[in-house]
DNA sequence: ATGGTCGAAAGTCGA
């Protein structure tokens, strides 16, 4: 089986797109981020039409989350607590998180809020949000340690200097700050481990749009596979396909992707 | 060709 994690910035520009990937690349299971479309403006029929079922959350032109499965979409939910953290005035519970239970797996997309910049009320809801969702999953496998969990997208953090392409431009910058790294590394030690980054060394999973970040080989890797012990046990290989970056109508992210078992 | 982004409820904001 094959999951997969692919920022997508915005769904409806982009369909042909992921159509074409899932295609290509015999995915089972796409938590896509960044859907920037309303619930009823979600580019359904042509992933149905492809015998794949979906579930989606999205209010407006920001955010959004979605699951696309063809092993099963159980017991979707569309938040990862009832009081996962707002932001916003009036506080705003953001489409940020949807999970499903997907061949045996649950599944997560998550987009972590960005954080803008360290001195941003965006930046300590992102540390919130992380702490809260750390909770969260700890609640998850203390309940059954033998869950099989894939907690999927966006993080919006490079966790090690090598995730960056010059650590010098970031330096005071969000992504790379110590509470960041800290937050992300708190999930790990939780019980979830990043699967992906021993079978892709030294690989980026995003790249800016601007002064020509990606062919100039200045990316991030942002974008993160953790899987609970049990899951963590049946990946075989993982990859980032950084070919779907490239050419015109391209995502700024690179699709990210386990094979198990 | 010596600079250079993209998407959206766009004419500005968020990434």
């Amino acid at each position: 089986m094959r999951i997969a994690t692919w920022n997508v910035n915005s769904i409806r520009s982009r369909i042909d797109r992921v159509v074409s990937w899932l295609e290509r690349n015999d995915i089972d299971v796409l938590a896509i981020q960044e859907t920037k479309c309303r619930e009823d403006q979600f580019p359904g029929l042509e992933l149905s039409s492809m015998g794949y079922e979906f579930a989606h959350v999205g209010i407006n032109q920001w955010n959004g989350v979605a699951l696309i499965s063809r092993v099963g979409l159980d017991d979707i939910a569309t938040s990862f607590a009832d009081d996962q953290p707002m932001f916003g005035d009036p506080a705003l519970l953001e489409p940020r998180a949807i999970g499903a239970t997907c061949g045996g797996v649950r599944v997560w997309s998550f987009y972590v809020p960005n954080g803008r910049e360290l001195d941003n009320p965006h930046y300590a809801y992102k540390l919130a949000w992380l702490e809260r969702l750390r909770q969260v999953g700890a609640d998850w496998l203390a309940a059954d340690p033998d869950a099989q969990i894939a907690l999927t997208g966006d993080w919006n953090v490079a966790p090690l200097d090598e995730d960056v392409w010059d650590m010098s431009v970031f330096e005071g910058r969000t992504h790379v700050s110590a509470p960041e790294r800290a937050a992300f590394q708190a999930m790990i030690d939780t019980g979830y481990a990043d699967v992906v980054r021993p079978h892709t060394p030294g690989q980026y999973t995003y790249w800016d749009y601007q002064q020509l970040a990606f062919p100039k080989k200045r990316g991030l890797r942002i974008d993160f596979i953790l899987a609970s012990q049990a899951l963590a046990s049946r990946v075989d290989t993982a990859w980032i396909d950084r070919e779907e970056r490239k050419g015109k109508g391209a995502s700024d992210h690179a699709p990210v992707v386990i094979e198990i078992s």
